[in-house]
DNA sequence: AGTCAGGTTTCGTTATGCGGAACTTTTCGT
DNA sequence: ACGAAAAGTTCCGCATAACGAAACCTGACT
C-alpha cells in the first residue's frame, strides 16, 4: 500500500504520558511558530487528541499561544525546564569530558556502557577522527555474550545470576568468533575475572576489537559502569590495546569517582540540623 | 517559619500528563543521580505512583538507571529534548532581533549560548559586517574553561558541581593564553563571579577577544543563557570591550525580559463566555 | 450571506492512573 | 551468618482521564 498522505513523524507511546513527550519531541524540531492543523497533518492524529494535548501544555505554562489564538510557541516553563536539564547534567558532562580525553589519548574510538536487564548499553560514545571508523550510536544495545563489557558485567555475578541472565538469551552468533557454547563462555569469563579486562574481538562485529574495563567503585557497592576503546584490527590488535590499558583504567577510576561522588549527594534537601 | 517537613516541591497538576511534566522539572533541578525514595521524601508522593511515572520515563528513554537499578539519570533523549528545545526556540526570534540590535550597536559579531553538558552550545550568532571575522556556527560547541560565557556558568556552579566538571580533565590548552593550572582558572572565576562578566583574552582562538555576561532570570536562581560580543583583537582591546559594557548588558536585560514576558501569561484557558 | 478551513465542544466508551497493602530484594547491624 | 529494617516492586479494585467520531463554532475570503 502507497500512502499518499505526507506524515513525517509519528507519535508513539505505550502510553498517554509518553505520547505526550513524543509529542514534545515533535515541537522542540520546530523553530517556527505552528498550529493545531499543521501538527495534525505531521503527526496524522485525530484533532481533538492534539487539541487536547496541547490543552494541558498550554495550561501549565509549557506552551503560549500567539495573540491571535491560533499559533502556539515553546512556553516559559517549557525553556526553563530545558535550561535546567542542560544546567545540572554535571554527570553526563563529566563523564562525556573523560571519555573525550581518553580518545585524545589513545586515538580510538571510546564508550560507556553500562548492563541494562540482559544486554548492554551504550550510555556514551566519543569518536575517533580517524576516517576509518565504526559508526554506533549512544543509546544502542548488544548481546552480554560478545561484548567486551558483557564479559566483565557478567564477571561479576554470582553463578545464579549469570545462568539466570544467560539463559533468557540465547547465545546467537554474531560471528566466526563469536562465543556460543555456555563451557566455552564460562571459561573465557574466568579469565577475565582474573584479569580485570576483557577482549571483544570480533565477536560482534567482523574487523571490531574491543578492550574494556569496569568502573567499579569499591566503596560505593557495585557501581558496575564499562569503559571501552574500540578499533578496527587493522590499526588495534590485542598488543595494543592492552598498551592502553593504563589510560583506560584512569579513565575508569576517574568515571568511579564521578559516579561515587554523585550518589553521595543526597540530602541537600534536609533540614538545617 | 518552622516546618517540621523538609519537602521542597510539589508535585501539582489536574491530569496525570501534567504531573508528570511537574516530575520531570523536579528531576531537571538535580545534578546528582536520584532514587525513587529519595524522590518520595521531596515531593511527598505515593511509592507506586512515583515508581510507575519512572518506569514509563526510563522506558521510553528520557531516564536512564545506573546498573545498580535503583540510581536513576538522565536519558540521552531527554537529552536531546532540551538541546533542541533550546536550539530550535521560537523566541529564537524575538532573541534573534536582540542580538542583531547589539551587533548594529557595537559593530562586532555577537552570539547567545547556554551549558550543555560540559561545553558551551552556541545557541545563535549574528556576524559583524566587516570583512575580518570569525566565523563560527550557531550549534557547534567550545570547552567551558576557555570561553567566556563558560567561565559565568561556573562561576555561578556551587563548588561541588564545578569541580565535577573541571576536576577530572586537564584543562586542554588551546591557545598561550588558555588557563590550564585549576588554581589560576579558580581565581579567574572568583573575578568573573564579582564582576559580572567574563572576558576570554586569546584563550581559545589566537587573535580572538571575547566579553560576556549573563541573561539572568529576575526571579532569581541559575541561568543558563549568556551573551557575548567577539572580535578579533585588532578591532577589540580590553577596554573598548568594556566599553560595550552597558550595551552587552542591556542586551541581556533585554533577553532576560523576554523569557520572563512569557512567564506572566498563563491564565486565559478558563475565560470562555 | 454562503462556503470553507480551521478550531472547539460533546459524550459514550475504553484505557490509564491511582495508591493502600502485600510482597520481594537489598542493605545493614550485630 | 543471620535476622531485621529499608528500599524497591507488584497487585488489584476503584476512580478518573484519554480517546476520537461527530457535531458545533467562528472568522476569512468570495
Amino acid at each position: 500500500m502507497t500512502s499518499h498522505k505526507t506524515e513525517t513523524t509519528r507519535i508513539e507511546g505505550d502510553t498517554p504520558a509518553q505520547r505526550l513527550l513524543a509529542l514534545l519531541e515533535v515541537i522542540a524540531d520546530k523553530d517556527h511558530f505552528f498550529t493545531l492543523q499543521s501538527l495534525v497533518e505531521e503527526t496524522g492524529m485525530p484533532k481533538p487528541t492534539l487539541h487536547r494535548m496541547l490543552q494541558q501544555l498550554e495550561g501549565s505554562g509549557m506552551l503560549q499561544r500567539e495573540a491571535d489564538s491560533r499559533h502556539y510557541g515553546k512556553g516559559s516553563r517549557l525553556r526553563r525546564l530545558a535550561e535546567n536539564l542542560l544546567l545540572n547534567d554535571t554527570v553526563h558532562g563529566a563523564r562525556h569530558a573523560v571519555l573525550r580525553q581518553l580518545v585524545d589519548e589513545v586515538g580510538e574510538s571510546c564508550n560507556i556502557t553500562a548492563l541494562s536487564g540482559s544486554e548492554v548499553l551504550y550510555l556514551d560514545r566519543v569518536e575517533t577522527s580517524e576516517a576509518l571508523r565504526f559508526y554506533l550510536h549512544p543509546g544502542s544495545r548488544v548481546p552480554v555474550h560478545c561484548s567486551a563489557s558483557g564479559k566483565l558485567f557478567l564477571a561479576q555475578m554470582s553463578p545464579a545470576q549469570r545462568r539466570r541472565l544467560l539463559g533468557e538469551v540465547p547465545l546467537k552468533a554474531f560471528t566466526k568468533n563469536t562465543l556460543t557454547d555456555m563451557d566455552q563462555l564460562e571459561q573465557e569469563i574466568d579469565e577475565v575475572r582474573q584479569q580485570g579486562y576483557a577482549f571483544d574481538d570480533e565477536e560482534f562485529l567482523s574487523g571490531l576489537l574491543c578492550i574494556a574495563v569496569l568502573a567499579n567503585n569499591p566503596q560505593g557497592g557495585k557501581s558496575n559502569i564499562g569503559i571501552a576503546i574500540q578499533a578496527p584490527i587493522m590499526r588495534l590488535t590485542r598488543d595494543k590495546a592492552l598498551e592502553c590499558l593504563p589510560a583506560l583504567q584512569r579513565a575508569a577510576d576517574a568515571i568511579a569517582a564521578i559516579d561515587s561522588d554523585a550518589m553521595l549527594t543526597q540530602h541537600h534537601t534536609a533540614s538545617s540540623v
